[in-house]
DNA sequence: GCGACAG
DNA sequence: ATCTTGTCGC
């Protein structure tokens, strides 16, 4: 799949980004079954001013989930955050940090959804498209859609369906924790999205490649407000 | 019209 | 997301 990055830059006003991301919707594919070896997760951080966000990128080379490499970058806050428009405002970050890694990874692990979103369009199949990379969501509440009963051992999960569409998994990533919402973001399948998250989860409920991004991000802000 | 609403 | 200490529980 070719990337679309052409279809940056971003818009700063939130009418011009939903007509961008009705377009953007037509070029997700849920479908696919990639087999990563290099997990990029991405996760921002903001600055207490809320001025500007941090975006991050970690990569850990699959299974033994090691560290690869990591990249940050500092962009200034141009779009609100507004629940459906998500992407707008993290994905200039996120993209920015991805643009500095020294390889390409096989999959894209983005904190927020993939197509559980209103328009099946959120910031993790908006990145996928726009990057051509295969993609994931992986989310802490749900946006839209309802969530069956989970199973109480880690690995169990249970289809989050919207009008009768499934379009996630509530995932038990461990024991005793609430589950994640997983989606596929873009070149994958809701099976082969929760398969690479339960694989990239082996102890914590957040996946590693998202612990591993949302760390860089907290550091990559600290380090730049004690200056 | 009234809620709900990723981070 | 972020402002914020200690505290309850496994």
């Amino acid at each position: 799949m070719a990337p679309r990055r052409d279809l940056v830059p971003w818009p700063t006003d939130p009418a011009d980004a939903l007509a961008l991301q009705e377009g953007l919707r037509r070029l997700v594919v849920a479908a696919g079954s990639p087999e990563p070896a290099h997990v990029a997760g991405l996760d921002a951080a903001y600055s207490t001013d809320g001025g500007t966000v941090f975006g991050a990128a970690a990569v850990l080379v699959s299974p033994s989930l090691g560290f690869v490499e990591g990249a940050t970058a500092a962009v200034p806050a141009t779009f609100p955050y507004i629940p459906g428009l998500f992407a707008f405002r993290e994905g200039p970050a996120l993209l920015a940090a991805l643009d500095r890694l020294t390889c390409r990874p096989d999959l894209l692990m983005v904190h927020g959804h993939g197509i559980a979103h209103p328009r099946r369009c959120g910031v993790a199949s908006h990145l996928g498209v726009v990057t051509g990379i295969p993609s994931v969501g992986v989310a802490d509440t749900l946006l839209c859609g309802e969530a069956g009963e989970t199973g109480a051992s880690r690995g169990s999960a249970a289809p989050v369906t919207e009008k009768g569409e499934v379009i996630g998994c509530a995932v038990r990533t461990r024991a005793g924790a609430r589950p994640v919402y997983v989606s596929p973001g873009h070149l994958i399948d809701l099976a082969g999205a929760v398969r690479v998250v339960l694989q990239t989860s082996p102890r914590f409920r957040t996946p590693d490649p998202l612990r591993a991004a949302h760390r860089l991000a907290v550091l990559a802000r600290n380090t730049a407000a004690s200056r």
